[in-house]
DNA sequence: TAAGATTACATCGTGAGCGATTGAATAACC
DNA sequence: GGTTATTCAATCGCTCACGATGTAATCTTA
């Protein structure tokens, strides 16, 4: 294995890691992470259409729309066609889908307390992972 | 979005955008990025049984199985209970698994460049989210 | 050595991800 | 204005990931 593969395998492995400290956290929320991240998106920005959403999250319909339809049967999230160009739908939280944000504050600090390093050191790594996510993309 | 949600969007999103950069190297052999990994961990120690993959790989049974089962239906890999102890399977590579490694150098010089920095920094950072991923490991 | 516990792999159901394609609405162009 | 191109979401088929469970082999222990 080269340094290369290497890091790949060490974000595939880091995230799987990642996911399994999450998913105990969302389980009781009847949760999934990538719709946790949904969530989270629409707690910055309620309303997105499912384009917004997916270059927020970077995921495209072929994901989101089967994963929007079940938290829209959860409750969590209504679609609706944009009037002004029926192409589009609009995701908007439900009273529901706002409420949940109060649990998620605890969930977060579980998370970087299982990380188990300081805040600054957490933000640079993050950055540097943000910036070799961008490279590989213009790369692409 | 605290960091360290954020810290967590960036695994997600990175690792699938290295995925992305994969995918096309990958597909003229046949492969997925999972089947290649089982094929990384082969070349470097062959005739491993399903639970030391699923050690090398952090992945379970559940996972391993199947996905062995189409890589033996591609005739890269057989899968044959070991005598001694019926319930383990051993994997191993066919000559077309082995003859695989001559491309996988190729594909890891693509990674390498599409990811845009200096090897060293490259390993530094792989560290870091190693690092990062065995706490959240200690932690679950 | 017989009974119960443990281990290793497999199976099943569900939810992502994504390539390829479709369908409908809008935009662009002649 | 009508034809063509583009855009947006949805659908389909496949693979991965995993919780829960099943099954057979092995180990333990009395």
């Amino acid at each position: 294995m080269t340094p290369a593969d290497r890091i790949c395998f060490a974000l595939y492995s880091a995230t799987h890691a990642m996911q399994r400290v999450y998913q105990p956290l969302l389980a009781p929320l009847g949760l999934t992470y990538p719709q946790f991240l949904v969530l989270v998106a629409l707690w910055e920005a309620d309303g997105q259409t499912v384009g917004a959403l997916g270059r927020t999250l970077m995921l495209e319909s072929n994901t989101l729309t089967p994963l929007l339809k079940r938290m829209e049967a959860q409750g969590l999230v209504t679609r609706t066609r944009v009037a002004e160009d029926e192409r589009q739908v609009r995701v908007a939280l439900t009273d529901a889908g706002q409420a949940m944000q109060a649990q998620a504050d605890g969930i977060s600090r579980c998370i970087f307390e299982a990380c188990g390093v300081e805040m600054d050191e957490l933000v640079a790594l993050r950055d540097q992972i943000i910036g070799l996510r961008d490279r590989l993309l213009t790369a692409g």
